[in-house]
DNA sequence: TAGATTGTTAATCGATTAACAATC
DNA sequence: TAGATTGTTAATCGATTAACAATC
């Protein structure tokens, strides 16, 4: 764990991945197997699409069309999936209602995630209005933020409570994930803070990076990078318009920075 | 482009790399170079920490002391910064304000790019509010909703304008990147509108994957999904807490799904 | 000069992908 | 049986990392 994401890593934003090797262990009960990280990344984006089949009543779906609406390739959806388990049929499909089952229970969404938001902002009042969330088993159990002023308040059923209480709250509520929705300078503070209340997984959408003990996940979910990386892309496309203009003597009238290039081509941006 | 966030991803989230062949040619001038993936997404990383350093009045910075801030080691550093060019003095580190110049140059953040917000619900309203863009070049220049009762509404300066609107917007503020905040059913019809409008760089935060011309930079920013990640790894640590409370009959007391393991260790998440 | 630190090489590792035998 | 599609193998590719010569 205690990786930042991104985009990235994901990302992306980053994408440390360490620790086991993987067996290639078959699925068997509930036991864990190791599962790549970038499948486990994946794996959440093939469930939300089988969760639109499903309610569209399609009963079995081909490695070819989940792949389509996942936005990848075929064969990376069969490995991904064989990871699991072999839960398709040769010359048929994978059962719909079965691979959402199937993923949910390795996803550990089978249970209800107590979840505190920390840090009560614009993006805190979004998040505790998030409707998203109780759909997928992460409640939101308790809203804190540091600022008296802002402790009383009701949101989203709730009442914010103060950062002190943290230790009470997560033991109280068996918080098992934490919102860092606060500015900068206080991430850190929250995230110790949050690992000292015994919650081991954080995500954190505060624009720094927090250092945490490897036994505890964070991920990180940063506007502004991913804006960056945006802006990297967008720029290159501006200089690909240029020298292509200045290779053909043309002219691309309206909108000077997006064009083709024949010469620096266009490549998918990073992410994970 | 064309690639779907992420994160993990980055997820990056998601993560696909591809197209371009790196050629390793040396800095000069803006000219753009193939820099990888994965480095482009640590760059914006790397660029907050060396600003936090220029506001300390730090003037130098090695690798070491560079990776340490930004959670990665110091070999991805150096390899990282060396797309860039030379800008390091053997025996010394790295000048932080050239670096600075530097990174913000090959990133394109030394121009203004206008960013249109799509969607004013919760999430919009605290994107539009958000002080961060300014301070990175990023200028919120419209507000759009598909929703007539929310037109004419004012917030953080601009007024809210109909989507219909959009063509006519993205022409007169030269707008290259789009952020979609709209509920997920919505998010494919933007999309095809801000890039029937121009926009080439999409910025997706509603849980839906959205499809876009190979021209196209999509980054997508999904807490559902970053949260099923979260709830994977903290369900192996339950697994793992449970194996080894078996292994050795001793109990774990209030916190059960914490533990270590022997047989199955606890591995770093993805992102990127 | 001695110490420090970069920039680069090469080994390693993880992820992606095409191909195809297995089999429904 | 014929057609379709999975599950797996093996090749390839990109990213990470340790090591060290270059050099300030």
């Amino acid at each position: 764990m205690s990786d930042q994401t991104p985009a990235a890593g994901r990302f992306s934003g980053d994408s440390a991945a360490g620790g086991e090797r993987s067996t290639g262990a078959p699925a068997n009960g509930s036991e864990p197997r190791n599962i790549p990280d970038a499948t486990v990344a994946r794996l959440p984006v093939y469930l939300r699409c089988l969760v639109d089949m499903a309610e569209t009543k399609t009963v079995t779906a081909s490695s070819e069309r989940l792949a389509e609406m996942a936005g990848v390739n075929a064969a990376k959806v069969r490995k991904d999936l064989s990871y699991l388990g072999s839960y398709g049929t040769r010359g048929v499909g994978y059962e719909v209602d079965n691979l959402i089952v199937q993923i949910s229970r390795i996803l550990g969404l089978t249970q209800d995630w107590p979840v505190v938001i920390v840090g009560i902002g614009n993006l805190g009042h979004a998040l505790a209005n998030y409707k998203g969330f109780a759909a997928r088993g992460f409640r939101v159990a308790a809203l804190v933020d540091a600022d008296g002023s802002k402790v009383g308040e009701a949101l989203g059923g709730l009442v914010v409570r103060h950062l002190d209480e943290l230790p009470q709250i997560a033991a109280d509520e068996h918080v098992a994930i934490g919102i860092i929705a606060t500015p900068a300078p206080a991430a850190q503070d929250v995230a110790d803070r949050l690992v000292a209340s015994g919650v081991s997984s954080i995500l954190n959408f505060a624009p720094a990076i927090v250092t945490v003990p490897p036994s505890v996940s964070v991920r990180k979910v940063d506007l502004s990078i991913e804006l960056q990386i945006l802006s990297y892309h967008q720029q290159r496309r501006g200089f690909a318009a240029i020298a292509d203009a200045a290779a053909h003597s043309g002219s691309y009238g309206a909108v000077p920075e997006v064009a083709s290039a024949s010469q620096v081509d266009v490549s998918r941006a990073a992410d994970a």
